[in-house]
DNA sequence: TATTTATCCGAGTAAAACAGTAGGACGTTG
DNA sequence: CAACGTCCTACTGTTTTACTCGGATAAATA
């Protein structure tokens, strides 16, 4: 359970399709404009989702993902591991190499504690309720133009770079030293 | 709240402290040796729990390092904040880099509300808690030897080093893909 | 006073992960 | 076939992580 920037531009990208998947198919040009995020960026992004069977894709024109269930059966943990996958255990995995005692490595339950609240709590919200609490704050989804070709001209807003790691879990200021 | 490796050697450190400090200030090459982890990391990590007034120091032969408070009035949470400090928010912090509507990044709530989780639950264990569990599961913590120069024919093992970034928040084998 | 013990402290470093880019291949639709 | 849109691999710059190194400072002991 790694939480990044990655898992946040998940979760967001997710709830927009969420928002608009009933006019069909989204793309991820589309996704891209409206919540500012690079579009190879969200292909490999939504590469990782497909896989974890959370969106398929139809590809040509007219094209785009939807997602893969209902968006009350879409949690967001699923969506973070997607992304951002665990990579190999390497604290105390299987073997030892904290202390060749059998004691686990001190601190082992605490972390996997730790961990498992964390994936409770996110398995608790499901991509549905985010979308509702958008739709609560007054968001109005338009309707996506009929006309294929009325985008053309769109002021391309750059997307800023913001290339700082572990960015959103920084998270500290909940927790403000004196 | 960032979650590493850091923070992890952190509270190992700490509970080692906590087991000892009865006997008087304990060393970092003590520290070191029992739960490998190479001294000059240590003494970093200890500057900054210093720092932090979580640890109180005496310099010079003897001395070492001591608990400021009981165990039972240091959290884990302190531990961590202390030695992984939160770098400035860079998120959607207080300004509108999200979207410049007047809309919180959709996800904002989310973050804020499973980092205040984690918060809560690392506040909610004490390291003597840890301290306890320790010595509930049988470790038994033998005196200092009061031979001051007895320790010098050790066979010094010698520290394995690790770097790997975020390897302890892989915490992801909870959370297997199928 | 010299030596040993130990904490202090800043700078430096290799490897890794993060956040993204580049360039193209592949499949649909019109 | 051309436009569209997904797919895929590889590459890159920056930041962070996880350390090391060299020395300064302070206190006890010889």
């Amino acid at each position: 359970m790694r939480l990044t920037t990655k898992g946040r531009f998940a979760v967001t990208a997710m709830i927009d399709l969420g928002l608009r998947q009933s006019g069909g198919p989204v793309t991820l040009a589309a996704i891209s404009q409206r919540q500012q995020i690079s579009l190879s960026y969200l292909e490999q992004l939504f590469g990782k989702l497909r896989r974890n069977e959370l969106v398929e894709s139809t590809r040509g024109p007219g094209g785009g993902y939807t997602l893969a269930r209902k968006a009350s059966e879409i949690t967001v943990a699923e969506i973070i591991v997607s992304v951002d996958e665990p990579i190999d255990a390497t604290q105390c995995g299987g073997k030892e190499n904290c202390l060749g005692e059998g004691s686990r490595c001190m601190t082992h339950d605490l972390w996997a504690t730790l961990n498992q609240r964390m994936v409770d709590f996110l398995t608790s919200v499901t991509l549905q309720k985010l979308v509702d609490d958008q739709l609560a704050k007054g968001l109005l989804v338009e309707e996506a133009p009929s006309l294929k070709r009325a985008i053309s001209a769109m002021p391309v807003s750059q997307p800023i770079r913001i290339n700082a790691p572990n960015s959103v879990f920084a998270l500290g200021n909940a927790f403000s030293k004196a």
